[in-house]
DNA sequence: TAGGCCATCTGGTCCT
DNA sequence: AGGACCAGATGGCCTA
């Protein structure tokens, strides 16, 4: 479910009931733990202003502010209280609905899964999802581009090599690649590469420059990296033994689409905290 | 120990 | 009015 428990294991799978238990109780008894010590009696309106440093007399005056006097009357401590755990609640449940959306969406990555590998992060997560959907597009268009060559137009040759589900026989055991693929530049010894993150994309020098680099695989997002084979572990070397390669991968997005920088994705580059 | 990642709380805004 | 969504702040855990 919430795969973040298996690595923190202090934290409750599904704090829905534990955590609204423990909130009340640290509202009711006093709780002084790791959380600021005036939480617990602080009303709840009070507590992001006392988390970032402002003094009790000040605190009351700003909850008087934000209550209009309409709320004052009405809302009783507790109400206001009651109101506050619930809403909490629903944001929790929100967040571990996106969680559980997040680990749905890791499992159909084709990234190497298992005990010894560290879980993509979120944002990794979805760079890589992102890419993925490049890379099957470009495959589907390619895939496309060749049918219609084949029996379409042209002299109507006949390609008995022609077989859909294999890579090898589609381009690379081709002849002559076809242009525009990568293996008429440089795919001849196929290395091990990132099939998610276009080569364009992929390189250092375009995603250090963006501040994604962080994203790489490469940057420690395997537990035992040496384990894998290449960098980004078994399940990264070139789809692994069995799987055909979608030759597609190997190519960049498609111009229309804008890569992975700045522009695309402006947010990630000020995530640094 | 610093930095990355994350969960949670919280207040604001928008929508139904 | 209530709920969903978002972003900032905070603190905990883990790893290099």
């Amino acid at each position: 479910m919430d795969s973040d428990t298996s690595r923190v294991s202090s934290r409750p799978s599904s704090p829905e009931g534990d955590d609204l238990f423990l909130s009340a109780v640290k509202k009711s008894v006093g709780f002084s733990g790791a959380v600021s010590s005036t939480q617990s009696d602080s009303p709840p309106e009070l507590r992001g202003a006392d988390m970032r440093g402002i003094s009790s007399a000040e605190e009351d005056s700003m909850a008087l502010k934000m209550l209009s006097k309409k709320d004052r009357k009405l809302l009783s401590e507790n109400e206001l209280q009651s109101m506050r755990l619930k809403i909490n609640s629903r944001e929790r449940k929100r967040m571990h609905d996106l969680n559980i959306a997040m680990d749905g969406l890791r499992e159909v990555m084709p990234y190497a899964h298992g005990p010894s590998v560290r879980k993509l992060s979120k944002i990794a997560t979805l760079l890589l999802a992102r890419n993925y959907i490049l890379m099957l597009s470009n495959s589907l268009e390619e895939m496309k581009r060749l049918v219609s060559e084949i029996y379409g137009g042209g002299s109507g040759a006949h390609h008995a090599g022609f077989h859909p589900s294999s890579c090898g026989t589609l381009t690379h055991a081709a002849a002559a690649p076809l242009p525009g693929h990568p293996a008429a530049v440089s795919h001849s010894s196929h290395p091990v590469h990132h099939p998610l993150l276009p080569p364009a994309v992929s390189t250092a020098a375009s995603l250090s420059g963006t501040g994604l680099s962080a994203v790489r695989p490469h940057h420690g997002l395997l537990k035992a990296p040496s384990a894998g084979a290449g960098p980004l572990g078994a399940g990264f070397q070139h789809w692994g033994a069995g799987i055909p390669c979608p030759c597609s991968m190997c190519q960049v997005p498609p111009s229309h689409v804008p890569g992975m920088s700045a522009v695309s994705m402006p947010r990630l580059t000020s995530d640094s905290k």
